[in-house]
DNA sequence: GAACCCCTGTTG
DNA sequence: CAACAGGGGTTC
């Protein structure tokens, strides 16, 4: 499940069914979901040996969770989750672990792309279900946070992951210092939207929200960085977190079952979208009909109207 | 800073 | 068949 908004919705549910559980076992069905783990899965059952979660945290679109040893003890190591493209965490009930697998009828079975499951005391599992594996499971040592804010939603602590180290804070973190971003992203030269997306200025924000942050603040996705005002950078960073915000209060954005909570529910957010995925309907702005252009390999979703080009002559200049 | 890769599946 | 899909890491 892609973006902030959707992690934060398994990670909300994911908080209340693991932290304080203990992990009995880690099964795993498909290996490649450890590509991120040096060692593989020894080393991974080693990290886990023993633990108990004690905080389910998420910073971007990365989660992970504090494990403390048999005595209470931080071990130093965080277990991080990423979901890629079209991860799922799921929690798995012990009568739906026994129920029987294959269900008849039209509906697909949700458990065809299990890559991996965690096996917790209270004989709950945590299922790790991804179609395209670009998302995985690793263990990650905890460092030092560059400030003494916590390091995520729902971190005791400015602890980090080195995993996360280069990963920026997020806009529905508190902590997160927008004007501060909006300078950042007038020193680059690269299109506004690849800027959006690259997780190192301000994380969490992918391709459907990045769209609907720059319809919302009515901006071209090639716009440079370095073509900002001060005021403009603001209003885009605003947008794009007020639109996450509203997403995340309806459950996030599903287009289809890939994308779910912890219980397998879909959000609402898809009828609310403003640009992604509307080209060819009229902007519900202005009547003009929305494009869509391949920018740097992904769509970009836009009113030819509102989001006109930087005028040429604008200095090009911080 | 942009191309290419990692994967599997659905859709035109 | 080719094009495309919400991610990001590595490579020129």
């Amino acid at each position: 499940m892609p973006e902030l908004p959707e992690v934060e919705v398994v990670r909300r549910g994911l908080e209340p069914r693991t932290v304080g559980r203990r992990i009995e076992d880690l099964e795993v069905l498909d290996p490649r979901i450890l590509r991120r783990q040096s060692g593989g899965v020894d080393r991974l059952r080693g990290a886990l040996a023993g633990t108990r979660m004690t905080a389910a945290v998420r910073r971007g679109k990365f989660l992970w969770w504090r494990l403390a040893d048999e005595t209470g003890q931080d071990t130093g190591e965080a277990l991080m989750a990423h979901l890629g493209m079209s991860g799922q965490l799921r929690v798995r009930t012990p009568a739906e672990a026994t129920a029987p697998a294959a269900s008849e009828g039209p509906a697909p079975d949700p458990l065809r792309h299990r890559r991996l499951s965690l096996h917790l005391d209270d004989g709950t599992a945590i299922d790790l279900i991804d179609q395209r594996i670009f998302g995985g499971l690793w263990a990650s040592p905890l460092e030092p946070g560059a400030d003494g804010a916590p390091a995520g939603l729902g971190s005791p602590d400015a602890l980090l992951p080195a995993a996360a180290a280069g990963l920026a804070r997020d806009l529905l973190d508190p902590a997160a210092d927008l004007p501060a971003v909006a300078r950042a992203l007038r020193t680059r030269r690269a299109g506004v939207k690849s800027l959006l997306l690259a997780q190192d200025l301000v994380s969490g924000i992918g391709n459907i929200y990045a769209d609907e942050a720059l319809w919302e603040a009515r901006t071209r996705f090639d716009t440079p960085g370095t073509a900002l005002s001060q005021r403009r950078a603001l209003a885009i960073l605003r947008a794009a977190g007020e639109v996450m915000e509203r997403a995340l209060a309806v459950g996030g954005t599903s287009f289809d079952a890939l994308y779910v909570d912890a219980d397998g529910r879909s959000g609402y957010f898809a009828r609310s979208l403003a640009a992604y995925g509307r080209d060819g309907s009229p902007c519900t702005r202005c009547g003009t009909v929305l494009r869509r252009v391949l920018h740097q390999g992904r769509s970009s979703h836009f009113c030819p109207r509102c989001q006109r080009p930087v005028p040429r002559s604008r200095k090009d200049v911080p």
